[in-house]
DNA sequence: GTGGTCTAGACCACA
DNA sequence: GTGGTCTAGACCACT
């Protein structure tokens, strides 16, 4: 089960999804050309409304991590073009808010070196995602 | 004018003034003990209720970024106490949307360093935050 | 009629509704994963606003008392975490209040006792709140 | 200083000064006859305003802690009457936070035992509050 | 004059 | 149909 649904989580469940493949795709759990489950599929796995899943996966194609095909479904999509340029601005906020709290920069800088560690590692054989 | 609102973020307007405030904090604009203006006079100048800046005020008193007193008004507080333990999810979340997109680490570590780089290092003479 | 609003109380409306979910709870009347009324049907029961009670229940999320999902409306979530560190400020001052009062040790004690013999007891069956 | 202010303390003011005043009775450090400061002399030292104080010595003679005499000033009294009837359900809902926490009645009920144990044990010599 | 509480009602996001 | 956000305005508590 790689992706799953926390109701007590203050995301919405749409953003969860979408937050979860990115995440597998940084770790290299499912890769350029791995197939995602449809939608109808998905939804049923995690019990949730498949117009939900269907909104993960639109947020997902729009930022350019999946594409759609009617033929073949659902495909990871690497792009190697960068994040978009509001990225930083994510960025910048949740680093301010380590700092903000008194988090010493080499700390901070060091738990961005340990995330990015983690990334890349993974592999699974059978390419399930639920 | 250091707060603004955009209506074209999709961000909550009372997120948006509580991420700024952080971001000002972190950015060293200002400090231990300032005053924030208070709730009714934020909202005059932004052009919104006052109930939305009410809670964002909230939501950073309930975070430790500022205190709250009927006496003094409102007024920047820095803990030292660090990040609360789900900082390091939303750190995760964030950097791997840029190594998804290609990222190289490097660069990302680079990304960070700078944004880091820019906190604790402005200053500015008025104090007037809006 | 579980909950129940007295606008002659000194306390806040928000603050009486929290107070009776906590105490249902302690009481055994309500258990994980029951679901509370939604905001909307419990303001109009009660005849008060549905921001008061979206306040209160907002106060219990906080609180961990309570799981608040679009998707399923609002259910109680039991954490076995025990109370925050502030609780035996609270307590302090509570039993100081009846000591300097002249109340023997020991028969605040036996308060505590019989309060605490009286939880967990309850059970009720058609589980409605209002 | 036995008697001091915390402005990020959510209580009102004067309603720390009561909460305090009450625990020193409990405690000890204040006995049957002790004189208050006056409340001009304890707003001076405590920097608040003397309102604030008149306040706190109000509640405190309308709960019956404290006696007010134009002549002779404020002063301590123990009545032995007990705590009010209203007492019970103040109780009643902290006990209940704790155990709606999940936390073991035999732990909050020693957790009670050692906070009566630690009233009136203490004496001071001077008398002093403030 | 500050923040806090409550009401009333509109509109949106989510599922 | 659920909770969330925002607006508008009244009144109160506290200092």
């Amino acid at each position: 089960m790689l992706l799953n649904v926390d109701l007590s989580d203050q995301r919405p469940v749409y953003q969860q999804l979408r937050d979860q493949v990115v995440e597998a795709i940084a770790d290299g759990v499912i890769h350029e050309g791995n197939r995602l489950p449809t939608t109808r599929q998905l939804a049923a796995d995690l019990a949730v409304n498949f117009h939900t899943v269907a909104k993960a996966y639109d947020l997902l194609r729009q930022e350019g991590f999946i594409q759609v095909s009617r033929k073949t479904g659902t495909a990871v999509r690497i792009t190697g073009e960068g994040p978009a340029p509001e990225w930083r601005a994510g960025l910048r906020t949740v680093l301010a808010e380590a700092f903000a709290k008194g988090m010493p920069k080499e700390e901070i800088l060091a738990a961005c070196r340990e995330v990015l560690d983690s990334f890349g590692a993974s592999r699974r054989t059978d390419g399930s995602l639920a």
